[in-house]
DNA sequence: GAATCTTAAATTGTCGACAATATTGACGCC
DNA sequence: GGCGTCAATATTGTCGACAATTTAAGATTC
């Protein structure tokens, strides 16, 4: 299991009580070990982690920035629920700041970066290769690569948004449903063109193929969901 | 004075004290009452707020999620001051992410919203006439315009993340630095073509125009920074 | 029996106080 | 005189308790 809770921006040793406590439940979290939709009782998660009410709401009070759980006044935090509008909504909002994450990659990345994305890729065609890899690892290893060129664009801003609220709802996501994408030999070939692109200095290239991609994604899930919708009414 | 602070998002009027005092923090810091640089002493502001810490603690975690503020473990927060860098950086967060607003826009807007749409642009171009509004008008025009773009795309992480974060932030550099930016006049137009397009439903278009909008000011500020740099250099 | 009002319990919002860490200033040493 | 060390101060992090609001249950009425 590859491990994206890393902190990405903050390269400072975890320090304060809040941040374990954030990090600990933004992972249960995304898991779906608290189940999405469930209510998140202070009085209860403050006994069972030990901590004080006060940290805990500083906690849940970023989970909330991050879009994990949603807040009503006076009635309390429940961990969000995406529907599949808003899956989709993710998609189109990851197809514009992924396609300019490319664009600044190719004008950003280090030769050497581009190399390890290269050898980050090979790795993932060997795993599904394999195939014995479940299809959860191919997911993560899409969603490694495409995290080391959102790093690769070297804008902090981008980095932020897509690494530390993005991505984690669409993990969180993949846990609640399936959506085992059938999409991973396309997939695979696609992050080749665009390494390709990047390689050569081409950000409209990179921007246009990353867009395609994260568009074919969506198109595909748009197509599961409607699936189910009608096996669902039948 | 047009108001930017309206909620957007939560239609419910804000109910609990550390709302209340989240937005008064946030629009003294958007508006450079509180300097950028500047620490944010908690017991400070809670005796001159009347305020808890505690209350006052999780208003500033927000403002750290809007990034109007910086935080350091053991040490404090400080108003965030953006850098000329950072700056650049949301300009390209802004094209990739307006760019997809104008387009689902194109797709989402009513007849009637599109209309009220060219209503506000006439407005603007008769202020513009008068020329009597200072510059500052001028630009607070253009925000609600782009506002108004990103509300009729409908999709509420854009609008979200736009009206919520950046759009803070842009503001606020407004009042640091002065950055009268001389292109009212073709923003206008430009403005004119946008709508144009959204009004033929042309999603492509729309983006299209949109991003290149936002790039040409992208564009007039980075050179504008670069004269500065020169100045400040000689 | 269903609906509504009333009341009790539980949960969230807010507060003041204590503990841990960082900052300031004084003192001594090179 | 400058620099490092150490104590005193101030600030942040954390905690438990009280107040306000919501939720749930129970009684009352039609």
């Amino acid at each position: 299991m590859t491990k994206h809770n890393k902190p990405s921006v903050s390269p400072s040793n975890v320090t304060t009580l809040t941040d374990r406590v954030f990090q600990t439940l933004a992972a249960q979290i995304v898991e779906g070990k608290i189940p999405a939709g469930s209510k998140i009782s202070e009085p209860e998660l403050s006994k069972r982690l030990n901590v004080s009410r006060a940290s805990l709401r500083e906690a849940i009070g970023r989970l909330e920035a991050c879009n994990l759980v949603t807040r009503k006044a006076n009635v309390g935090a429940r961990v969000a629920e995406l529907s599949s509008e808003q899956l989709i909504e993710i998609y189109h909002v990851r197809e514009a700041l992924e396609g300019m994450a490319a664009r600044q990659a190719a004008e950003n990345m280090s030769a050497k970066e581009v190399e390890e994305l290269r050898a980050l890729l090979r790795h993932h065609g060997d795993e599904f290769q394999r195939a014995d890899g479940t299809a959860y690892y191919q997911e993560d290893g899409d969603l490694d690569f495409h995290y080391r060129i959102v790093q690769g664009s070297y804008n902090q801003r981008l980095i932020d948004l897509l690494c530390n609220d993005l991505y984690h709802q669409v993990r969180m996501y993949r846990y609640q449903f399936g959506m085992t994408s059938r999409r991973a030999e396309p997939a695979l070939i696609e992050h080749g063109h665009i390494i390709d692109a990047i390689a050569d200095r081409d950000g409209e290239m990179a921007e246009l193929l990353m867009r395609r991609h994260i568009r074919a994604s969506r198109l595909n899930v748009e197509r599961l969901l409607e699936q189910r919708g009608e096996s669902s009414h039948g």
